[in-house]
RNA sequence: GGGAUCGUAGUUCAGCUUUGGUUAGAACGCCGGCCUGUCAAGCCGGAGGUCGCGGGUUCGAGCCCCGUCGAUCCCGCCA
């Protein structure tokens, strides 16, 4: 090329005027008017008008005259003050153009699939095919910005802090514990496999016992599970762990990490000390493990009144130890209508699973609607005394088991939040979930798994319930959860081996098949490990947040859809037959 | 593994249980023409369709039925 750019596209202003320049760029927008031609020249630090006149140059003007959206070209030319009345002020170069004396035209682009101008021009399934051009969209350039302020700032942070980055293998040993693992086929070990991470999980604990005592590293993790809206196989995780901590120094370095990020990146303070919720407190407040507190109604207590009311539905469920719960709407009652409260009450159904959705309304007399009817007058005077309600209020139960109840009404508390805009936008509601359970029961495989992962460490005043009471034993294990994402997750390590040992049998994993699985962890507990903790940021769910977008594709570059595949380089794809053979690997059918 | 929504010019959509019926429309983009101060430039004209794919019902299917593929959202799953 013979033009090579002296000035960027965004930087041009009024003090800028007599100077010649050379700009390089795509073309945005062509406006043509016969004699006069105006593109605007866009790379991603802004946009330019280029002006050719036929006046100055009657063969480039004509040559200019052909260029259409998103070809490539390189100008020269003076930049000059607008004519009066003719300045936009919607842009920040508007006051100028460049004045064009030389035209280079570097690449000529076919029409194009979608406007770059406008990413809804185009659907996703589009746009994902053409990702490259989707990255050149305003949205997609800003989402990317903060993208890579976010890896400065953490590295930064974190180095300050003294933590010491690295990097552990992408293939690993396949871990039989949490998601299914990405398997790569060893050529040289026939019949052998290695795993993607799930996360560096092993590896760092290892350092710690080698001593490096404040570890982090910026690291895909992999995982071959069904995706959502926030969820890719592949994704980045900010891994942290740390020597000689407890899990305040955890939760102290993950604010400090937090506030340093969203105050670098975005200019936002968060609170000095995030609010920390028992596991137990946020299920029956607002039945999530990741509350978006962002907003209030909380899930309340109902089953004394349950009692006295004349409803069989809700006695019955009590009896057979289940629970009634509800929640309520504030000064919404009129806009509950019979549709609406029977399509909640489907798609509750369907999802969460629980045999309906209860309710009654609040006018001046009283209850009524719904099953208002099933309390007497007293009772409800008292039920509108203890929960202070008013009219046109609006009280919704669920009675199901424990588990069904609290996740539909959470499911419920946010579906009506979103409905009433009572989500106010642009702030930002830390806090920290803390106690988790050590244990969940499987159904399936008929014994408990590790609700964490089985390195996570009991409460030290739990660890006698690991035999009276498993289900009872409460981890040190936390969350970091923002506007009801997770963000970050981790948990103090166990460091001997005993309590290892007993964690696997608690799992059901016998002697050799730990011995075979993590038998290399377990001998290096062996070889003094200090007591460790850490946590794991997802960062591209920090990146959604600080970006403000809802779909975790908009914040990576090359996003897989909902079924793992690439739409736009066709992966996974199929492999020859001599890649095949090579591996040792035969198709079924 | 399950449920829901969607699939019609290059693209976004309308048309689909108001009635299944001659030639499937609009906008943006694209191509051509006019136009020397626009910035969503304007005006005139033009090209562009296997209605995702397969089967069925019917004299006749974009429209009704079944299957299938893909995208999205959700449940299960995701330590």
């Amino acid at each position: 090329m013979q033009l090579k750019r002296t000035v960027n596209c965004g930087e041009l202003t009024g003090n800028n005027v007599g100077e010649e320049v050379i700009l390089n760029g795509w073309i945005a927008k062509n406006r043509d008017h016969g004699g006069v031609i105006f593109l605007d020249l866009r790379d991603r630090y802004g946009k330019t008008q280029v002006t050719f006149n036929p006046d100055v140059d009657g063969e480039m003007a004509s040559r200019a005259k052909r260029l259409g959206m998103e070809d490539v070209i390189a100008v020269k030319g003076v930049v000059q003050t607008r004519p009066d009345g003719n300045i936009n002020t919607g842009m920040p170069t508007g006051e100028i153009e460049v004045l064009v004396s030389e035209l280079e035209i570097l690449n000529e682009a076919e029409p194009l699939p979608f406007l770059i101008s406008d990413r809804e021009t185009g659907s996703e399934e589009l746009r994902l095919e053409y990702r490259y051009l989707e990255l050149r969209t305003k949205e997609l350039q800003n989402f990317m910005q903060v993208r890579a302020r976010t890896y400065q700032a953490v590295r930064t942070l974190l180095s300050d802090e003294g933590f010491m980055e690295f990097e552990t293998p992408v293939l690993m040993k396949s871990t039989p514990e949490g998601a299914r693992d990405y398997l790569v086929p060893s050529r040289i070990h026939v019949g052998k496999f290695y795993a993607l991470p799930q996360s560096p999980q092993t590896y760092k604990q290892l350092l710690m016992i080698s001593g490096y005592d404040k570890y982090f590293q910026i690291v895909k993790c992999f995982r071959d599970e069904d995706l959502r809206a926030d969820r890719q196989p592949e994704f980045t995780q900010i891994d942290i762990e740390m020597s000689f901590v407890d899990q305040d120094d955890v939760l102290a370095l993950a604010t400090r990490l937090a506030r340093g990020v969203f105050s670098e990146v975005l200019g936002v303070k968060l609170p000095a000390v995030f609010p920390i919720l028992d596991y137990k407190e946020a299920m029956e407040t607002y039945g999530s493990d990741k509350p978006d507190t962002r907003f209030e109604m909380p899930l309340v207590e109902f089953a004394a009144y349950a009692e006295k009311a004349d409803f069989g539905v809700f006695k019955d469920v009590l009896a057979s130890g289940g629970r009634v719960k509800g929640l309520i709407l504030k000064n919404a009652a009129d806009k509950i209508s019979r549709k609406v409260s029977d399509g909640l009450t489907e798609w509750l159904k369907t999802y969460y699973g629980i045999k309906g959705l209860a309710f009654f309304k609040v006018d001046g007399n009283g209850l009524m609607g719904g099953i208002s009817k099933f309390f007497e007058e007293e009772l409800q005077q008292e039920i509108i005394n203890d929960f202070t309600l008013e009219t046109n209020d609006i009280m919704f139960f669920v009675s199901d088991s424990e588990a069904k109840t609290l996740q539909a009404l959470g499911a419920l508390r946010l579906e009506l939040a979103k409905r009433e805009s009572l989500i106010p936008e642009n702030e930002f509601r830390p806090l920290f979930v803390v106690n988790f359970p050590l244990l969940d029961w499987d159904e399936d495989s008929g014994r408990y798994i590790a609700m964490h992962h089985p390195f996570t460490s009991p409460r030290p005043e739990d660890v006698e319930l690991m035999t009276s009471d498993p289900a009872k034993v409460r981890a040190r294990a936390y969350d970091l959860v923002i506007n009801g994402y997770e963000v970050a997750g981790g948990s103090i390590r166990i460091h001997t081996r005993e309590m290892q040992n007993r964690m696997f049998e608690l799992i059901g994993m016998d002697e050799a098949e730990a011995e075979a699985r993590f038998g290399f962890l377990l001998k290096a507990f062996r070889y003094g490990a200090p007591p460790h903790g850490g946590i794991a940021f997802g960062y591209d769910r920090l990146i959604m947040l600080l970006a403000g977008t809802d779909n975790i594709r908009d914040v990576i570059a090359f996003p897989k859809t909902t079924s793992a595949a690439s739409l736009m380089d066709d992966a996974p794809s199929t492999v020859s037959e001599d890649q095949l053979k090579e591996l040792h690997i035969k198709l079924i059918k």
